[in-house]
DNA sequence: ATTGAAAGAGGTTGACC
DNA sequence: GGTCAACCTCTTTCAAT
């Protein structure tokens, strides 16, 4: 890791892939530069060796998208604590929905949408420390169909 | 902006690209998803048109890169204009991302970096000659470490 | 809406300064 | 650190289904 302050051309880099990370070539922001295109790409992958590039997302517009792109959390829960837990999960930022299942051990089932694994991750974190203990999580992409309108409990 | 909810394929193209927007190829999702790259690619383009992928964006880690003074600025932008708006922000040197925010009324967020409270201020000013109303400020991280070479990104 | 083919642009590797 | 050249991958465009 490089503590070394950024030159410009790194700046300008980074300026570009502002703009348009997947779309922006390397060529084009050579051109910008007044560099080679290599010279842009050793610059690119220093930035990402060093910690100052750490990924590159789509932005997502999850209205539009209608929430589609969600996780399923199953957990299981103290009969007692049930409900109380299942109330708390719900303000978990990026939970959505919660159902109280009453049969079986896997007694509460979270739907949550993040705009990145990391987000899910979190989720599942925040679900542990409330105590529900998180014992599958699948993200709901081909394996469920019409997944938005509920759960078909007895599929899972 | 149609309105038809994501079917598998247009989920799993998402959730690859949360993954790595910049390197994951139509080719790879396509692959993984058991269709051809054409369709992935067709897939990509009509979400971007459908208004659900809105860009690629780079996520920098700026305190490893030296930076001192990072600002959320929170603006409200006239909804006609705010597409054109976030755009041009985007071109206000020290302004390092802009987001468009989908719902309420503070719905452009543009974040900056600068040397000291002098940039921050011209920034704002900058933002507020385009037409985005600043309601909100918020320092990020105020380290005075270093000190800090101004852009050029006017010049590119 | 999905597919495949041809041509061009972009990326990767390794040698060199 | 920067450049060049060869090789390979990806994208673009277009025609077909």
């Amino acid at each position: 890791m490089s503590e070394e302050p950024l030159d410009d051309l790194d700046r300008t880099i980074i300026y570009c892939l502002q703009e348009d990370a997947r779309k922006t070539s390397a060529s084009e922001i050579a051109d910008k530069a007044g560099v080679s295109a290599s010279t842009v790409r050793n610059r690119i992958r220093n930035l990402e060796e060093g910690g100052i590039l750490t990924g590159y997302r789509p932005e997502v517009n999850y209205e539009a998208a209608s929430y589609q792109l969600q996780t399923l959390i199953v957990c299981t829960a103290p009969i007692p604590d049930r409900e109380a837990l299942a109330q708390r999960a719900l303000e978990v930022p990026g939970v959505v929905a919660v159902r109280e299942v009453m049969t079986g051990t896997e007694n509460v089932h979270v739907e949550a949408i993040g705009s990145d694994s990391d987000d899910l991750s979190r989720i599942g974190r925040d679900l542990d420390e409330l105590g529900l203990e998180v014992v599958d999580e699948d993200l709901i992409r081909n394996e469920y169909e019409r997944a938005f309108h509920g759960f078909d409990v007895d599929e899972l």
